[in-house]
DNA sequence: GGCTTAAATAATCTTTTGATAATTATGAAT
DNA sequence: ATTCATAATTATCAAAAGATTATTTAAGCC
């Protein structure tokens, strides 16, 4: 029997400065702002991450997250949302079926924002956290690569290095030939973020090298694939 | 208050068959059981796992783990061990540097063994987990992998397609360029085990069109890496 | 077979953490 | 300035999960 209650410390405002005690917002404005937070902080840390930490860093209270999403799983689930599939540029689909630039430079260009953009040290972290809580978003991000990537090269392969054969469908052979290239840069991400490994090169001749070395094997394999 | 303190309900034995109650091992014996178990199991759920579901499945009470090792972080640390640095089969330090087999073939041979053991389902989640974690055994794998299989590939390269040119000691550049490659095939295990993505193909067509693929291209471009 | 050691278990503690209920206080409308 | 709807907070719950303590019991030894 606890003698006394333990009367609480009386809690220390963390925002001293103003006369009021915190502010308030449209809910629009604060969903917003806890969703990005959200990304920032599960990037960082994991979906392990706890809602009160996330909260802290928000500067509000941790109940105040379920008064916007019902629960944590729910959060998670609209981050995924906006790191997997919100994240292709639009200008990207035009560029790399754009014929009128040679391949190679077209997938240089592409990598080069793409690295910016998905393969970066802020997402990298969410696309492996998020396939290893095996939520169903894997398939439609895959499914998103395969339609405005893979596919794409597989064609401008077929345009450059076979254009004359008499080729039906995609084959899944044929996107495994491309995705080695899409797969590599993938893991050097990884390598790069997640098992910090640090290595002395120039990126951009890093990139090319990879490209060209990648379109002169196709040259000689990729005709091979034609049933 | 309780009236009474709730009277715990008789445990059912969950060996009813025999008549002895658990089975009394030697510590080195029980030791091997539970770290045996703890890889099966972690490597499955990955290490968000409970230890109470690993000492379900190992036929024993949860706080026996505690008597083995002081906490569960530590019985992560010594599965981290086992599988990143216990993975490597001996017989592959003499076969990729085996010149009387094409480097080709010693490649083929090489990653089919490989997929089998370490870019397998069982494994694949530990690395990407331990990597999210942060623990330092990830250094000690990428040098390991650098040392037992890059850098005796690079030398491969260069002695295939550049017999003559005066390389120094190998660069990250070349690194990278067989990094591709391996890089590519991880990130080929990540997509089917943790992404769960299935493609129609035949696994070995792949492997040997990947590698002769890389080769063809290294054939011009690896020369261009000497100084 | 009885004795003893320590392997194993049962019971319990404690901390963490997702979530809810009750209360306060902000800022727009009047 | 007062009112009022609701944004935000404080206080609290409940379950999950790592860890500890006290007790039981299997197996080797005489």
């Amino acid at each position: 029997m606890n003698p006394t209650p333990a009367k609480r410390k009386k809690s220390v405002s963390k925002k001293p400065a103003t006369g009021r005690l915190h502010t308030r917002l449209s809910p629009s404005a604060r969903r917003s702002l806890i969703l990005q937070g959200a990304i920032e902080y599960f990037a960082e840390v994991g979906f392990t991450g706890k809602t009160r930490e996330l909260s802290e860093r928000l500067g509000i209270t941790q109940p105040l997250l379920y008064r916007y999403f019902p629960s944590k799983e729910v959060l998670m689930e609209e981050v995924f949302e906006i790191v997997f599939l919100d994240s292709w540029r639009p200008g990207w689909d035009r560029l790399l079926s754009n014929q009128s630039i040679p391949l190679q430079e077209r997938l240089i260009e592409f990598y080069q924002d793409y690295f910016e953009d998905s393969f970066s040290k802020r997402w990298i972290r969410v696309y492996l956290y998020s396939g290893l809580a095996g939520t169903g978003l894997n398939h439609k991000y895959l499914k998103m690569i395969r339609q405005r990537l893979i596919d794409p090269v597989c064609l401008a392969l077929r345009a450059m290095y076979a254009p004359k054969k008499n080729w039906g469908a995609i084959s899944d052979d044929e996107r495994e030939f491309v995705w080695v290239l899409h797969g590599s840069f993938f893991a050097y991400a990884i390598r790069k973020y997640i098992f910090i490994h640090d290595t002395k090169i120039n990126f951009k001749e890093y990139l090319s090298r990879s490209i060209e070395n990648f379109l002169d094997g196709a040259k000689a394999n990729y005709p091979k694939l034609c049933p």
